[in-house]
DNA sequence: AAAACGGGGAG
DNA sequence: CTCCCAGTTTT
């Protein structure tokens, strides 16, 4: 028996029923499949929900606005697939007649949609004949055939990709792609894989040449950069102060607190010294609470936040244009960073 | 080719 | 703590 009959012979019997199988429409399929990229399905199946539930087809996701369907992200993190997703509905509304594209050439073209979400679509919409590669598929094949390019280099892409093609054969493409990804995350897992009861076990190359926890390689990432926020809690009566993120960092278009940076950690009288506190809430500001430090862990960066609690003589007129002032009850319309979020959460209590 | 982009769970 | 998840975009 060939390596594709072996997968989707074990997929029919061991598929997780995830609630967006079963399903053609290529709308769905596109929720669901930029809701899991760099996500696990068990983050990912309560925002698909969420979004289903909020917009019934393209047409009605198009005519969101950037903070609702940021505000329905809000927590799931890479908000440019929020952005993205919103500008995408757009274009399919306004140019292609709010008929979502099936084929891989068309998809290939919109934002937020990358090799394998061109794949993934095209497959499970209509079966065109195209291999997802994704982190699954990766190590499947990388161990299975025992391939060491790395995974994140440019040759190793297109290694890769034209194993997927080949390995595909003439399989349903539907049924093939979910299989082979089924399995990579079932059965031939990042640490300890259930090789003892694998079927593909007798032609695996990894498990006869003792390289299963070596494979696939990886080049390795940047170093995790570390950062330290002050964001200032600034209430004027039952209002707060947020402000919309810039584009050019983290949290791009969700909402935080006026705030400075530093590169190293500051006291609190450098904090009130600096040139941004006293532009912003003048010489007779008064500290009124100082928060415990928070340390906040992202992939590539660790961010030391800290919450400062500021009233007294407030300089109204030197307040920068972009910021806000929310009623304590309006603040849930506005997408927050998990850290702003959590702070909220307890401040508000 | 490399860096940037979040948050959570497993080990 | 490190790794990595149904990756894509930007530099």
């Amino acid at each position: 028996m060939n390596f594709g009959c072996t997968l989707i012979d074990w997929y029919k019997l061991n598929k997780r029923d995830l609630p967006w199988r079963n399903t053609r429409d290529p709308y769905l399929i596109w929720l669901s499949e930029i809701i899991l990229q760099q996500t696990r399905v068990a983050q990912g199946v309560p925002y698909y929900f969420k979004f289903v539930n909020a917009f019934t087809n393209i047409t009605s996701f198009a005519n969101a606005t950037e903070d609702e369907v940021l505000k329905l992200w809000q927590g799931l993190g890479y908000y440019s697939r929020a952005r993205n997703m919103l500008k995408t509905a757009k274009v399919i509304k306004n140019n292609c007649g709010g008929i979502f594209p099936t084929a891989y050439d068309d998809l290939i073209k919109l934002k937020g949609i990358g090799p394998y979400t061109a794949s993934a679509i095209s497959s499970f919409s209509v079966d065109e004949k195209r291999a997802v590669v994704d982190g699954n598929v990766y190590r499947v094949i990388a161990r299975y055939m025992g391939i060491d390019n790395p995974t994140n280099s440019n040759s190793g892409i297109k290694v890769f990709q034209i194993l997927a093609n080949s390995m595909m054969e003439s399989h349903v493409p539907s049924l093939y792609n979910q299989a082979i990804m089924e399995f990579g995350a079932l059965v031939c897992t990042p640490k300890k894989p259930k090789c003892s009861h694998c079927m593909l076990r007798p032609n695996c190359w990894a498990l006869a040449n003792n390289k299963v926890e070596l494979l696939p390689v990886k080049l390795k990432k940047t170093a995790s950069k570390k950062r330290f926020m002050y964001f200032f809690v600034v209430r004027n009566g039952n209002k707060l102060i947020i402000k919309r993120r810039k584009n050019d960092d983290i949290w791009a278009g969700l909402y935080d607190f006026p705030s400075i940076e530093s590169k190293g950690l500051l006291a609190i009288e450098a904090i009130v010294a600096h040139h941004d506190f006293k532009l912003w809430f003048g010489n007779n500001a008064i500290v009124n609470k100082i928060h415990k430090p928070i340390k906040h862990l992202l992939t590539h960066q660790t961010i030391y936040a800290q919450f400062i609690e500021v009233c007294g003589a407030i300089c109204l007129n030197k307040q920068p244009p972009e910021w806000l002032h929310v009623s304590v009850n309006e603040l849930e319309n506005y997408a927050q960073p998990k850290l702003i979020f959590a702070f909220l959460k307890k401040y508000l209590t």
